[in-house]
DNA sequence: TTGTTTTTGCAAATCATTTGCATTTGGTAA
DNA sequence: TTACCAAATGCAAATGATTTGCAAAAACAA
């Protein structure tokens, strides 16, 4: 069973109809190893499917939000970017110069649970990335 | 000399002019004790000063935000919020219910540095942000 | 005080994202 | 297979945050 299925049968397990537009949202996120905005997968889908709209891609984006197939992110500070959650939990480190992405493993449980002690709150999520210059433009 | 001054003189040392405007938004973010949004200020001003324009409240912020005045975060997904950058390097925890926010110490330092040999990135800047439930709010 | 430069008020534009509604579609039960 | 109904989509228009153009006003150096 390929990828796809894997996530068509994930979405059907929640009671997420499996639509052509669905579909092929899935396909762009799995194949694209950075995060995307709504506007980068419906910029790469509008020629193949002339119909289908922004707004679908959006309501499609937020509704996968909400059943955990997709995280948000605010890579930049304008738009968010979409990426599949496949079980790896992980941050991003972003070079600002040429817009490379590397995925970082997530430092933060220790403190979490010092948190949680220290302050009383039930931590229930966090964000965290970190910017710099990539080897390559760190020398223009 | 009062926080303000303080304020004043850091503006004047960068070359930016000290207006009636810049100040009473720096006015504003001395006195809170959270991020305020560009509109979170316009509110708080625009009975005492009607001539002021959303606009200029967004105009300085932003350049406030090129001379390091202040620092934009984004707590939430839609606004940015600002703070006044007060030498005192932290991140937030924030309940997600009643939207209380804690400051919290940097726990990235060794992981920056880490980071760094590993990638060979030139490591400038990050964001970290925890989100929970407070004491009051978990209990209902 | 004058002159130059920057900032502001004001209105309109832009950009990301959402929404209302008529129509189409996916899934299911007959 | 067919018929049905809830849910999703296309489409257009609205919304909300943020930006921009331009003439008038204000800051500040000389
Ligand atoms: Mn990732
Ligand atoms: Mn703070
Ligand atoms: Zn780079
Ligand atoms: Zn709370």
């Amino acid at each position: 069973m390929g990828d796809l299925e894997l996530w068509e049968q994930k979405l059907r397990d929640k009671g997420i109809r499996w639509t052509r537009q669905r579909r092929i949202i899935i396909e762009v996120l799995l194949a694209s190893t950075r995060p995307l905005s709504a506007q980068d997968i419906f910029a790469k889908l509008e020629g193949d499917y002339p119909k289908l709209r922004l707004s679908t891609v959006y309501r499609n984006l937020n509704s996968f939000k909400d059943n955990k197939i997709v995280r948000a992110l605010n890579l930049n500070g304008n738009e968010q970017k979409f990426e599949l959650i496949n079980g790896h939990h992980h941050h991003h480190l972003i070079c600002i110069k040429c817009d490379d992405i590397l995925p970082l493993d997530c430092p933060l449980k220790e403190f979490e649970s010092k948190l949680k002690d220290d302050t009383g709150y039930t931590i229930l999520d966090h964000r965290m990335k970190i910017y710099g210059l990539c080897p390559n433009c760190k020398n223009h």
